[in-house]
RNA sequence: CGGGGCGUGGCGCAGUCUGGUAGCGCACCUGCUUUGGGAGCAGGGUGUCGGAGGUUCAAAUCCUCUCGCCCCGACCA
């Protein structure tokens, strides 16, 4: 393929708009373009991206038994209604009318349309297990997209789902679909952590996200580093390290006048956050509870949700903590708050600690829990931290990392084929509903997450297995035409090799094309100039080295599809 | 939804406070010179100043409304 004849408008400047590598990167090499908010363009290097890591999913899933299929984008809203989400779903649904006025929906996700494709035509035991995918665009009115592909509204999703006669079978499925997911993503050339996850509003109650590692990522997880174990702060298993406990003291009321935060009254009484009891008030399901947690950590709401079995949990407001508590927001405190008390493992038995007296402007000192609140609930509710010690091993400990999450796999049960009567007759004829797990992966953001972690200041750095192309030839003299003829030649007997070639037939200046070169981050650069070839050389690059190599131009094509072959093997391993 | 910011040529921005002929850099077009890491000179085209309304002799600039985009938060596959 031939540069001048592809649309690659590369921005020389940062767009303002960009803030993350791989928003700013994606945009200055041409590769997407935004139309509105969290929705893109992709060009033809960008398509040429997109349509790799398509294509290594496929790939792996068909190989894996998967079927693709392609369901609709626009959803009629019976289905919806049928499996209750019409009404849960929230604003994030873009509902949209036709013309008679039936209410449809933008699919987010589908559940519903590929359980209704299986229950009608579905019927016995012998059709299944059955695993059907589509990648397809899924659109979420999210109340914020930010930072390009990694956040967008539209956005390009594989998304499967399996349906099975018992459990031992979609078990066995899930496992299967965990570890195809590390084989798409190590062959995207990624390095990613599989981690235990929360299941959120899908529901079900097993669940695996692939995180990314990456500065950018939005999720924070932690890693043993001893053990296999990995998980989602928001879920991680951690041992409560006992401390030496501190003698009891008296409770001692204090005047805190405006005093608030635990920053504020640290500073204010010279006590360490580690001494303070923190008193969050949330609200269950429409009830009233106090969490209490050790001054410097922080609240796990899904953990919290997961304890009280909560659907709807949030933070009280202003107004219903002085209703709750009687003091102001800021004075909260476990002694004699008539509150379903919560707390986190780490303040058992601790004492004199430091907490609101649940009157304005008073916090009271000497708190002990066994003879000041005995009557709570313990429970692991802080989220996870580097240096935590792993509850799944001996002598392990956390390290934290950002992720991106790019795929999930869920286990789903029977949450939605009992809703929506996805039955099947088994060998005695009895009717039974479907065992089901679903399997996500974000396509158009695992592109963004490539981007995050294969770049330098020049541009992007693409894994060969998804770059728009595997080769650039960059003839710095196009006028020249002993270059130019060489150029030619090397492109055809590349192309004959079965290698993916971009030239540069522009008549630009070496300067313009090597920096257009290491913006658009093809993984290998052969330089074609007078000057090599004067003695019979040109020069190869791979773009994530420092050093370039000269090769002879006579064998030169074979040489490259071997390095090219290579680089592809390596990520296979 | 709350807080903050920004909309001026394709891109990046100045000009707005203090109203008075709409600018700069890059890109683009033409010519000459140049040519192995974003060339030089000369010439050229490019704008409903996001939109609507208002104030004024006069509005990019002041006022009101509105739309879009970005950031922070709440929220969330």
């Amino acid at each position: 393929m031939h540069y001048s004849r592809l649309l690659i408008p590369t921005l020389k400047e940062d767009p303002a708009e960009a803030e993350v590598v791989s928003h700013r990167l994606l945009m200055r090499a041409a590769m997407i373009r935004q139309v509105a908010r969290g929705i893109y363009d992709f060009l033809p290097l960008g398509r040429r991206t997109l349509r790799k890591v398509e294509n290594i999913v496929r790939e792996e899933l068909n190989r894996a038994g998967c079927q693709e299929v392609l369901l609709p984008v626009v959803c009629p809203s019976e289905l919806w209604q049928e499996s209750g989400r019409w009404d849960i779903y929230g604003k994030e649904l873009l509902r949209i009318k036709d013309r008679n006025d039936r209410e449809f929906c933008l699919g987010p996700t589908h559940e519903e349309v590929m359980t209704d494709l299986v229950r009608r035509d579905v019927r016995s035991y012998r059709d299944l297990p059955l695993n059907l995918y589509q990648i397809q665009t899924k659109f979420r009115d999210e109340i914020r997209p930010r930072f390009g592909l990694m956040r967008g509204r539209e956005f390009l999703m594989k998304d499967g789902y399996s349906y099975h006669t018992d459990y031992e079978d979609c078990l066995r499925e899930y496992a299967s679909m965990r570890e195809v997911y590390g084989h798409i993503f190590r062959r995207c050339g990624l390095d990613f952590r599989a981690v235990e996850a929360d299941t959120g509003n899908i529901g079900g109650s097993l669940s695996h996200e692939f995180q990314v590692l990456a500065e950018s990522g939005e999720d924070l997880i932690v890693s043993c580093n001893r053990c296999e174990y990995a998980a989602n702060v928001e879920k991680a298993e951690m041992r409560t390290v006992a401390e030496p406990a501190r003698a009891d003291a008296p409770v001692t009321e204090i005047a805190t006048p405006g005093v608030r935060t635990i920053e504020e009254v640290s500073a204010f009484l010279s006590r360490p956050a580690t001494e303070f009891v923190k008193t969050l008030l949330l609200v269950a399901d429409e009830r009233g509870v106090a969490v209490l947690l050790r001054g410097d950590d922080q609240l796990s709401e899904t953990k919290l949700k997961a304890l009280l079995g909560a659907t709807d949990l949030r933070m009280a407001e202003a107004a219903e903590i002085e209703t709750l508590t009687g003091a102001p927001q800021g004075f909260a405190g476990p002694v004699g708050l008539a509150l379903p008390l919560y707390a986190d493992e780490r303040l058992r038995g601790c004492a004199d600690m430091v907490s609101g007296a649940n009157r304005a402007d008073t916090h009271v000192t000497g708190v002990s829990q066994v003879r000041d609140f005995p009557g709570v609930v313990f429970a692991n509710l802080r989220t996870a931290h580097a240096g935590d010690e792993c509850a799944r091993c001996e002598g392990g400990v956390f390290e934290e990392h950002r992720g991106i999450e790019v795929g999930h796999v869920f286990y789903l049960g029977k949450k939605y084929s009992e809703k929506l009567r996805a039955t099947y007759l088994d060998a005695a004829g009895a009717e039974c509903v479907m065992e089901m797990g679903t399997y996500g992966i974000g396509v158009s953001r695992t592109m963004a997450a490539a981007v995050e972690q294969n770049h330098d200041d020049k541009g992007i750095i693409w894994p060969v297995s998804i770059a728009p192309f595997e080769v650039m030839l960059v003839p710095v003299k196009w006028d020249d035409a002993a270059s130019r003829e060489a150029a030619l030649r090397l492109e055809a007997d590349l192309e004959a090799a079965g290698i993916e070639v971009l030239l540069d037939d522009r008549d630009e200046r070496a300067g313009v094309k090597f920096n257009d070169a290491d913006l658009l981050g093809i993984p290998f650069r052969v330089t074609i100039g007078p000057r090599g070839l004067a003695a019979g050389k040109v020069e190869l690059k791979a773009r994530a080295a420092t050093a370039a190599e000269e090769i002879a131009l006579d064998g030169a094509a074979a040489r490259i599809a071997e390095v090219v072959r290579n680089a592809h093997q390596e990520l296979r391993s």
